[in-house]
DNA sequence: CTGAAAGCGCTTACAG
DNA sequence: CTGAAAGCGCTTACAG
């Protein structure tokens, strides 16, 4: 690192003490503070380019002004837009967002807690992957206030911030119902992710409210590794039933994506002989020449309401748990 | 902050000086070291489970493992996933990325080129944004060494890591005209940014090259901010020009993935009416009826690169600048 | 083989 | 109104 002007060098410059220096940048004691020693010191630290050493600071005053946040995939759309609503929100209180990308991988996750924790941030904000649940009881016991976003783990008391993804995926099955169709397929990640988990849940208690007896080989569930190959497979599965479905409905982005893309090459149309809604929008779902009715996540108030409540949780120590509705966006493909 | 377990409580209870534990835990002077106090030293730290604090650290060695990255937006598919890169490859080293998102908004990168400056990094990857350059030269100013990427301002001496735009946009424009299109539209950015400035040169020199005169109708620029409306309309100018044109350009792919859209909402046919050509991959292009034929950046060497080099600058002083080469991959739309 | 001491750049009670 | 001093949790030359 480079020697960059301290408060001591302000100070030697003013004939005054450090201390008053520290006094006079951070605005501390102005009612007894000599105005012109006051407006001399800030001329100096301004003509000297003074940036204060964040680093000495936090050693002394135990803020670091550094949040967390770990994402499950930082090139997916839905967990960038939720990064930079993050980030925005964090700045207007005064705080930085190291972010880092776990991948779906444990022990990235784990590594990229220890990091964020060596880094001594005042809080995280942790969309979790699957098999984590381990390392956010440890993280539990150092105390640091954190916040669970998207997926949660329902035996863990901890604070979070989701949607109500079992009404999500219910409505929008229930949806697909009321247009007539019947035989829906499920394409989902192979995951116990409770997000994941209670969208299938969802879509499962919509088809018995509706009297549908449920199909097994409707549902089908993707390796999150490599998905492609096994989302072509799963729709030509779908689309060659004795009795082929007419709807299917897309657990995530990632899914629905790939999916159009592979249906966009086939024969089969839609709405006409197959229905289609997926969680999230994205280029594919805008792009698709049928534009794709969705579930619309508040991706804003997720990320706001997440931040300001870890804020919250640094300053007063409670718990915060939320549960946000998801909108059902109707478009052509399931007209 | 939670109070922590420190060097001292290690050094009290295993009944020696801070300074050991020190040296045990940083593996340091091993060989004059009693193997059995440091083996005890060890065990100690274990079972307290302590965790170094990297602030009080690096304010002694001056050394934080942080790297600063501004991207122009972290929303563009393009910026996340060269983030993600930057991140895995810093991580790989030690280090740990910020990543700040400006927006294309010059206030917004000052403020984060100051907030990062005040954490300390030890360096800067930064895809800068129109109109701060100055700050950039102020950066300079300041010894901390850093690395331009995607663009650059040609009138600085500064390390980057680009792509030959201009060679790029030349010979996706010379493809075009290959297949016999001779009348094209290009519907970039309104910008300076020196990206953009050569992809736009390298299309009117293509034509050039091959005796096609430029229509100025030819070029759409479209402001930064809500592009929407103004690719469509810029799309309907195109078509609707005396002699329409039979092949379109987009200089990067927020502008491609916009224009697919519309365009897949009129009659026209691609290729069979117009053919296509894009800078970047998207879903978009993926997905369209006619896979679009794109410019590929190399995105991952972009990332490695620029962050090995910016590694290489902060052990040692240098300058390192890069231009790689991208590929143009040919598919259906232009055909 | 090990420890005492100084110092990184700040903040903050305390004294005057 | 201002300064001396202690201390945050480390590292590292130096001494023994």
């Amino acid at each position: 690192m480079i020697k960059k002007v301290s408060l001591k060098d302000i100070a030697k410059k003013a004939g005054v003490s450090a201390a008053l220096v520290s006094y006079v940048l951070n605005d501390q004691k102005t009612d007894r503070i000599n105005k012109e020693t006051a407006a001399k010191i800030k001329e100096i630290a301004l003509k000297l380019n003074y940036r204060g050493n964040f680093i000495a600071k936090s050693l002394k005053t135990r803020k670091t002004f550094i949040l967390g946040l770990i994402v499950a995939d930082i090139s997916n759309p839905f967990f960038s837009s939720l990064a930079r609503i993050i980030e925005d929100e964090a700045e207007k209180n005064g705080y930085t967002v190291i972010i880092g990308s776990s991948d779906e991988n444990t022990e990235r996750s784990k590594k990229l807690i220890d990091v964020l924790l060596d880094h001594q941030v005042e809080g995280f904000i942790i969309a979790p992957t699957e098999g984590s649940e381990t390392q956010i009881i440890q993280l539990q016991k150092t105390k640091i206030p954190f916040v669970l976003v998207d997926r949660i783990f329902p035996r863990l008391k901890t604070s979070f911030v989701i949607i109500d993804n079992h009404q999500a995926a219910y409505e929008a099955t229930n949806h697909i119902i009321n247009t007539g169709r019947r035989r829906i397929g499920l394409v989902t990640f192979k995951t116990r992710l409770h997000n994941l988990t209670e969208r299938k849940k969802g879509f499962i208690d919509a088809l018995s409210s509706n009297t549908i007896g449920l199909n097994k080989k409707w549902i089908k569930e993707i390796s999150i590794h490599d998905p492609e190959p096994q989302v072509k497979k799963a729709i030509d599965e779908l689309l060659t039933l004795p009795s082929p479905v007419n709807a299917i409905l897309f657990t995530n982005n990632i899914l629905s994506t790939t999916g159009l893309i592979y249906i966009n090459s086939l024969t089969v149309k839609v709405p006409a002989d197959i229905s289609i809604v997926s969680f999230d929008q994205s280029a594919a779902s805008d792009l698709f020449y049928a534009p794709i009715t969705h579930i619309k996540q508040p991706l804003q108030d997720l990320g706001q309401i997440a931040t300001s409540a870890l804020l919250d949780m640094i300053s007063s120590d409670k718990t915060v748990t939320i549960t946000l509705k998801a909108e059902l966006v109707i478009r052509k493909s399931t007209e």
